[in-house]
DNA sequence: CCACTGACGAGTG
DNA sequence: GCACTCGCCAGTG
């Protein structure tokens, strides 16, 4: 157990955030411990090959937007597919109400 | 070693 | 709401 892995520090928060929620960058570098580097998450989420164990369609910015969609990434379509499945609602501008589904930030509320 | 790029956030105008 | 700037870290050539 060595190995201070940043990426790995920052795989463990996200793979924590629950089904059906979501929580912004800042949110997990917060948690992770890395307070005020909200890019380093978005740099290890980058780095994540495919096929990995972690819900990274779970973090979007703090503007409640899918980072990837406002880039026009094909892999933004993913995120929002998996969002809408776990029964997240995504704007048609590809923004999701933190206020309903972000995750630490307040409760869902149905 | 230097320069550039990249899934962000907060502040300013 | 939009455009621009600065700060911060990692990877690549």
């Amino acid at each position: 157990m060595k190995k201070g892995g940043t990426h790995e520090r920052i795989y463990a928060i996200v793979r924590k955030i629950p089904k059906g929620r979501v929580t912004t960058y800042g949110t997990v570098a917060r948690l992770a411990g890395f307070a005020g580097q909200a890019r380093l998450v978005g740099y290890a989420l980058s780095a994540l090959p495919t096929g990995t164990a972690v819900p990274w369609h779970r973090v979007i910015n703090a503007q409640g937007k899918l980072s990837l969609e406002q880039k026009g990434s094909s892999s933004g379509i993913t995120q929002r597919l998996r969002l809408e499945r776990e029964g997240v609602k995504v704007d048609a501008a590809g923004r999701v109400a933190l206020a309903t589904f972000g995750w630490r930030l307040a409760i869902g509320k149905p």
